[in-house]
DNA sequence: CGGACAAGCTGA
DNA sequence: CAGCTTGTCCGG
């Protein structure tokens, strides 16, 4: 009897299977998840094998044999979450087997058996203690927890509670600083803690993920921890769900959270959330919540000082007394303050190198003009691409952007506490300056560099463009900055520090929230709104991108009656001055996964869609 | 994706 | 009509 197996090649854009014969010499180490070289089209690609023992679709005398096994791949079932993924965020199921799957070739031997180390447990020193311990026990009761955890508290013995007696845990987290940091600290409790980290060199990530093909560990990294190879999850916990970075941004868009659920509810694991602020998304699909006491829970929060805006005259500036006071003071401490400007989006300017005249553009949604001249561009819906590239006064195309909110704000901030350096981070910064006064736009609150300064004040010099951002999830996302900027602050006592937040709506519940140290109201808010105006996680979007002929096709195939019984609305398309777009409403994922899976194919023979599926700021 | 092959275009 | 470009098809 010939073997065949089914496998999917590493071709972008070759959405098939195809089976081949296993030849004797290759059979003892070719199982579902091995990644092989074989014949296809007259070349040798690589490819996964999904299935084993299959009976052939076409003539078996017709097969071509697997040319030669290159390396070991993801167990099998990993193959199948890879394929549910695929199939629930509507992308390519390569582009999911190459995130399951070691970045060099790894042999594929039995593991060696390691044992597990039996890990001592301290009784409880105090009330915080106590209570990790005790939601800790409560989130072992159920199949799926949400766990509200305080910012300013160290939670570390909270996931450590988490973490399974027996078997592998793996535990996303959204940033890889913390990743390392928390591997550090549960290796020298005792722990087989491993870090799985796209940082790291190919050769030390593939040693990790060898390493979790033994199982008995705990798997800490980024996203891509979803998918380790680990034979035996007991437990799969995601720190801070709000975060942008456990979602994939390329297509499919999978989100680290959803997937370790399914994943961890197949494997019969445990799962839980852990985060100050859970989302919306994960008490609704996850569970109410479990806290610790409400007093540990508003010592938890970060003072918080509402700097009312409403009395200042409009032309004010972004410089209120009040900011001004707090940061002299905390430069008289000798101490370093942290300000945050969220200008993306906002109007930018583009200087020219040639004749120095200024143009601005828009990424917002206001049609975009050249200072002095007639509309030179118009974009609509955040279109990322309108961004002139030739002058208007001159036809030169050196023109350079000028980040005036960050980089003017830095001047005027500079001037204001008479003359001490104000230093700008962003994204490209590499080495934070050592300045008393750092400003930047949200990325200065993710860089580690800039919480090993130890900074007392965290100051949002805008934060109405947070709450008045035209996106659904705005208000947890506001809330999640102020939790990030808690995270900053962390390092030292409560009353030493504080956040500051700039704004003409110092009523919000966003704010009250936090004060209080109750960012469940602002879930209990959300979720009230998002049931009446049909958002998610009550209903799931897809935001479908690319030429407006071709998104037509899409939109009138997802518009026939079979869709609409199913509840699926197609909203636009909405025309950009490059690309249109469109949202596709469902009353739930697999809904919308099937018709999107239905639609998508047929007008894709005419041209490129995108298609976002839980699209994380519209 | 990328090779194969066909159809279309150019220039001598 | 060779030689090259461009487009369409298809893979086990």
């Amino acid at each position: 009897m010939t073997r065949v197996c089914r496998v999917v090649p590493d071709v972008t854009a070759l959405e098939r299977s195809f089976d081949y014969l296993v030849p004797d010499d290759i059979g003892a180490s070719l199982r579902v998840g091995t990644i092989v070289r074989v014949p296809l089209h007259g070349r040798r690609v690589r490819a996964w094998v999904v299935e084993d023992g299959v009976e052939p679709e076409t003539d078996p005398a017709k097969l071509l044999a697997v040319h030669s096994v290159v390396s070991a791949g993801p167990p099998a079932d990993v193959v199948a979450l890879a394929e549910w993924t695929a199939r629930r965020w509507c992308g390519p199921r390569v582009a999911v087997l190459r995130t399951a799957s070691p970045p060099n070739n790894v042999r594929d031997h039995a593991p060696a058996i390691v044992e597990r180390n039996a890990v001592a447990i301290t009784d409880p020193t105090n009330d915080v203690e106590r209570s990790a311990d005790a939601i800790a026990l409560d989130a072992s009761l159920s199949a799926r927890a949400v766990l509200q955890w305080p910012p300013l508290v160290d939670r570390r013995r909270l996931v450590e509670r988490l973490i399974a007696p027996a078997g592998s845990t793996i535990i996303a987290v959204a940033d890889g600083s913390r990743a390392a940091a928390l591997v550090d600290s549960l290796a020298r409790r005792g722990h087989r803690a491993l870090l799985l980290h796209s940082d790291a060199s190919a050769a030390v990530r593939t040693r990790a993920w060898s390493d979790a093909r033994a199982g008995h560990c705990v798997v800490i990294g980024g996203r891509v921890v979803a998918f380790a190879p680990v034979p035996d999850l007991a437990a799969a916990i995601v720190v801070d769900d709000a975060d942008e970075a456990l979602q994939e941004e390329r297509v499919p868009t999978w989100h680290a959270r959803d997937v370790l659920a399914e994943r961890a509810a197949r494997a019969g694991a445990h799962f839980a959330i852990v985060s100050a602020a859970p989302t919306t998304h994960a008490v609704v699909q996850y569970g109410e919540p479990l806290r610790p006491p409400s007093d540990v829970q508003r010592a938890g929060w970060p003072r918080l000082e509402i700097v009312d805006r409403r009395e200042e005259p409009p032309g004010a500036g972004l410089y209120s007394p009040a900011l001004a006071d707090a940061l002299r003071t905390v430069h008289s401490a000798g101490g370093t303050s942290v300000c945050v400007l969220n200008r993306r989006g906002r109007v930018r300017l583009l200087a020219c190198d040639t004749c120095r005249a200024l143009t601005r553009w828009d990424r917002s949604g206001a049609p975009a003009w050249s200072v002095g001249d007639d509309a030179a561009r118009v974009a609509r819906l955040g279109e990322p691409e309108t961004k002139p590239t030739v002058c208007p006064h001159c036809g030169s195309t050196r023109l350079r952007t000028l980040r005036s909110g960050v980089t003017r704000s830095r001047e005027e901030l500079s001037a204001l506490l008479g003359g001490v350096e104000v230093a700008e981070v962003d994204t490209a910064t590499d080495v934070v300056p050592d300045a008393p006064v750092l400003v930047g736009t949200e990325s200065v609150l993710h860089r580690a560099e800039v919480r090993r300064r130890r900074p007392l004040l965290v100051a949002f010099l805008d934060f109405d463009a947070e709450l008045l951002a035209p996106r659904y999830r705005a208000a947890e996302q506001a809330l999640w900055l102020l939790v990030r900027a808690a995270h900053l602050l962390m390092q030292r006592r409560r009353d030493e520090t504080r956040v500051l937040v700039q704004t003409r709506q110092p009523d919000h519940e966003v704010l009250i929230a936090a004060h209080d140290g109750r960012p469940d109201f602002v879930v209990e808010g959300e979720r009230a709104r998002r049931r009446v105006l049909a958002l998610p996680p009550f209903v799931a979007l897809a935001e479908l991108s690319g030429d407006a002929a071709v998104l037509g096709i899409a939109l009138d195939a997802l518009r026939t009656l079979d869709h609409q019984a199913a509840g699926v609305v197609a909203l636009g398309p909405l025309a950009g001055t490059k690309e249109a777009r469109a949202l596709v409403r469902a009353p739930d994922a697999d809904t919308l996964a099937d018709a999107l899976a239905a639609t998508l194919p047929a007008a894709r023979a005419h041209g490129r869609i995108r298609a976002v599926v839980d699209p994380p700021r519209v």
